[in-house]
DNA sequence: CAAGATTGAGAGGTCAATCTTC
DNA sequence: GAAGATTGACCTCTCAATCTTG
């Protein structure tokens, strides 16, 4: 008595081969790069990606300095995340917090000048690895052409300068 | 005396506007979708989205079988983190574990009956969301046209099988 | 009572060390 | 000795609960 109506359950509503590549393609460059990435800056002993991604969020803002929870919300981190890496920056002297004189609630965290060194020096191993394992064999018009797809998958992807919740 | 040699140092080598409209969208782009998904697959309270890639690569394997370490390879974990999650799926269900008997050190994973249908019902939610918030907006030739820039910028990041390690 | 920040608990992930089998 | 799997230690991150201030 084998298998009498054993019929196993077919994928629903697969993927054409178009979307497979480009989901997959997706996935597997972001996680290929990312790795990579951190591990040479970690192998340089500079700074962890992590750290990185803090620090450049800190560089650009006016007065070199942001509120936690803005931090949190660009950095598309856990409020209590942030808390948790400002406090070991701030022990490793990179960033240091300050309170808001407007709002006692918020704290502010600034960048230092040890902490902008550190970034510099970092960057350059940032933007190298960067262009070795994804921008640097696509010509100017290829970065073109990615960018603007995936602002037309996701608008505001590229092009928001804070980034809104999802809905 | 304030200030007298205090030059901060500056961003070296900085991206093209180009090369950081494709790398800010990438990262931003993969770190709203998988989050979005990872929540909407949660609230299906069907599987994780780390769970569901472990049942995806099995479903595609001969036999819905793999040794722990090519299921390590193949997602890109760490073999400890594989040894965990199949523990877990197995007091779920979803997986078994069978020594192999042609070499006694590896352990293979197989997909139940009851993780095919799991899977099933994950991948409905799943297509579902990856299109709506990335490939929904993009037309079939959009696709191709992505796809293609991503194997450029990392050869075999979309065609290769079995994904090698990077160096 | 809402918003900003922090804390404790717990899941997801890596690395180094170990144990078994080739 | 090297490869496959596992364990313990530790880091990253999120969520729920709490504390303080608007």
């Amino acid at each position: 008595m084998a298998n009498t109506s054993s019929q196993e359950p077919t994928e629903p509503d697969a993927f054409t081969s178009a979307e497979f590549a480009a989901w997959r393609g997706l996935l597997r460059l972001h996680s290929m790069v990312t790795r990579e990435l951190e591990r040479r800056l970690v192998a340089d002993g500079v700074l962890s990606l992590g750290d990185y991604s803090i620090l450049i969020t800190l560089v650009g803002a006016p007065g070199r300095r942001l509120a936690m929870s803005e931090l949190a919300r660009r950095r598309l981190l856990h409020p209590s995340r942030v808390t948790r890496v400002v406090a070991r920056l701030e022990r490793e002297g990179l960033v240091s917090r300050e309170s808001d004189d407007s709002d006692a609630r918020s704290v502010q965290a600034v960048l230092t000048a040890k902490g902008l060194e550190r970034l510099r020096a970092a960057q350059v191993t940032h933007h190298g690895a960067v262009r070795e394992l994804y921008l640097g064999r696509l010509t100017e018009a290829d970065r073109q052409t990615l960018s603007d797809l995936l602002e037309k998958a996701m608008p505001g992807v590229v092009s928001a300068d804070v980034w809104p919740p999802y809905e």
